[in-house]
DNA sequence: TTCACAGGCAAGTGGTCGCTTGCCCTTGAG
DNA sequence: CTCAAGGGCAAGCGACCACTTGCCTGTGAA
């Protein structure tokens, strides 16, 4: 999961399935190249959403021919439980 | 940060530090050797620390001939800001 | 002052990552 | 049925990363 984090564009289509949840792969390419400046090729965006999905912070849906994507924050949650974020540990 | 976070090793400096605040460069590689089964030469502690370092996940302070290493989770912050890490979004 | 200790700098190397290219499979529309 | 749309699989390539090796710089103790 952290692997998944460690890449911009990784981050940008995180940020983009935030924004707009539910989105396909096609609709992710042209959001990420009109919005943000990204200029990936549809198999890197592909390549990337798989990482994100074993990562399990995106969950798919396949919807006859087409593929829904959606955010999922829980896997973050283990960062926060690993290392104290603020100064909460010893006041 | 995210690349810094992207390593088991540097991940388990980071727990170390959180046990046990402020330990040199040879306490860390000598607590990462005999409790986790890390076996890596100082430089390379060195260098995970460096990376830590500028990634603000760890504060240095020179003592010396000595360096203490502290750990500051804030730089984590940014990641619950960024995106919802729970069910808190759209309730 | 002298010398051992804690740490830094720099180059080289094997492995992994991100991206591209090319081809294939499944599904819904006509 | 026919065929184009949405997406997947696999190989190849350039670039970055983690690690090692060798040498060097300050600093405190004897």
């Amino acid at each position: 999961m952290f692997r998944a984090l460690d890449d911009r564009t990784r981050r940008l289509v995180l940020d983009e399935l935030v924004a707009r949840d539910g989105q396909t792969l096609f609709e992710i390419c042209t959001t990420l190249v009109t919005r943000h400046g990204v200029s990936s090729t549809r198999q890197a965006i592909s390549q990337h959403l798989a990482v994100l999905e074993d990562a399990g912070l995106v969950v798919t849906e396949r919807r006859g021919r087409t593929k829904i994507h959606h955010f999922d924050g829980a896997p973050l949650a283990t960062i926060a439980a690993r290392w104290p974020t603020s100064r909460e540990d010893t006041p």
